[in-house]
DNA sequence: GCTATAGTTGTGGTCTGACCATAGTGGTCT
DNA sequence: AGACCACTATGGTCAGACCACAACTATAGC
């Protein structure tokens, strides 16, 4: 057995491999950790140190207890860990703000498009439009939906990469874009128009046209960040983290 | 102290706050574990699965040994988590192939147009371009630099975001990719059209067609998969995997 | 006999202490 | 001056112990 990769390493790739040779599927559970522990012949220490990556990247959840609902469990649910990975990158300027308002921009012109194109299953689009127009929500509350109708385009869609790509670059922001909220001068005037902006552009998916769609989507996202200039990162006074400082390696 | 969430989640809590109060910046040293450990009144177990998962998320690098190099540094390399994420979540049936692919190239046709219209610096592609030319790479040497070469293009429009979900899609479907090349009829008239497909891309964004480079890579890569039938998840024979299996919740 | 309560068991969550491997550091001997 | 060797600090790993929790089970009380 070569151990020159770490002993969590084994573990990772052990589990890898029976879930792309379909010995362990979604739902399915996984040994508990003393067994996985003794099976691979390293500690549980190890053992725990992979299933705790697992967990973040959103391939198992863990519960305690006794019974068949407790133990680690295979889920798939890859927004949690894209999220994750998002938000941590932003914090350490591995992302800057502004590399993701442009891939959100990118991505969800392209999702307007498709849908206005290809359609799909608006309806919980529309249910949480409807719940955007009531005039009691907060700046909070009110953000807190207008990100979940921004993936829900992306749900309607049927990508789930592009669903999951989605939901990470809105939470790994989501601090900037209420920080930016506060700054503006009219908050009112502003969720007006977004709610409208809103409106229009799931009309324009329903109405099959793609072009409109698009640039609808664009506008309303590049608007909110001219509107509320969004900032550079703060934490970072050097110059070179503005352009690409590719090493070239 | 509320421990209700879990120990190793306060560490992890903990280095990202001093990741966003920018007293932790990349190069920076984290302390030593068993400190870390005292510090937060945690057990060096706990610290150890926060790390591991800040690890793999591309995060922070660690080193044994002593002296100014050894121990955790902060990096921000989120290509390799990125990969990690995607690979492990095709594995696990959570990201569908095809979704990969329709991600891939819709990522790729707006990094192609963006390149045309805004300019970069392609030298890296253009190296890359000519070390495909030679005819004694195998399948996956050629296979490993085409890989590189798109890589190349999402890195040269300057969007850290965009390389690196580019870089993990890639690897995500690496070994699809090979597989496909293998059921080829012909490899040497499928890679010469590939180079020459590449030679076109790189022309027509030289040239500032926007249009053409956005069609030309589009056709590249979706007339790759359509001439290898790549398959759809092989271990997952039920039906519903096939169109977004969204359970509304 | 049925129900309520109190063990029992199996699981993850955590901590402690120990040991090893590695890589710098510095001192010592030639 | 140079080569060698112990020392030290660090991550990597393991073993064992204990706790918290949830399901199951046996027993006591009615």
């Amino acid at each position: 057995m070569a151990d020159s990769p770490r002993a969590w390493e084994t573990v990772l790739a052990h589990i890898e491999s029976a879930l792309i040779d379909g010995s362990l599927r979604p739902g399915d559970h996984l040994p508990p950790e003393r067994t996985l522990a003794a099976e691979l012949g390293v500690g549980r220490s190890s053992v725990r140190e992979a299933l705790r990556v697992l967990e973040v990247l959103g391939l198992i959840r863990t519960q305690t207890g006794s019974g068949p609902h407790a133990g680690a469990i295979i889920v798939a649910t890859p927004s949690g860990g894209m999220s994750a990975l998002m938000r941590l990158q932003v914090a350490a300027n591995g992302f800057a703000v502004q590399d993701v308002v442009a891939t959100r921009l990118l991505l969800e012109s392209a999702i307007a498009a498709d849908l206005a194109t290809r359609g799909g299953d608006l309806a919980g689009s529309r249910q949480l439009l409807d719940a955007m127009q009531s005039d009691t929500l907060t700046e909070a509350e009110f953000l807190a939906l207008d990100a979940q109708f921004h993936v829900s385009l992306a749900e309607a869609s049927g990508n789930e990469v592009v669903a999951a790509m989605m939901a990470g670059l809105r939470n790994s922001i989501e601090s900037y874009v209420l920080a930016a909220a506060e700054r503006l001068a009219d908050w009112a005037t502003t969720s007006a128009r977004l709610r409208q902006e809103h409106t229009h552009i799931l009309a324009a998916i329903e109405a099959r046209d793609a072009a409109s769609a698009r640039r609808l989507l664009h506008d309303h996202i590049a608007g909110y960040y001219a509107e509320t200039q969004v900032p550079r990162i703060p934490p970072a006074p050097l110059a070179d983290s503005r352009l690409a400082g590719r090493t070239p390696h």
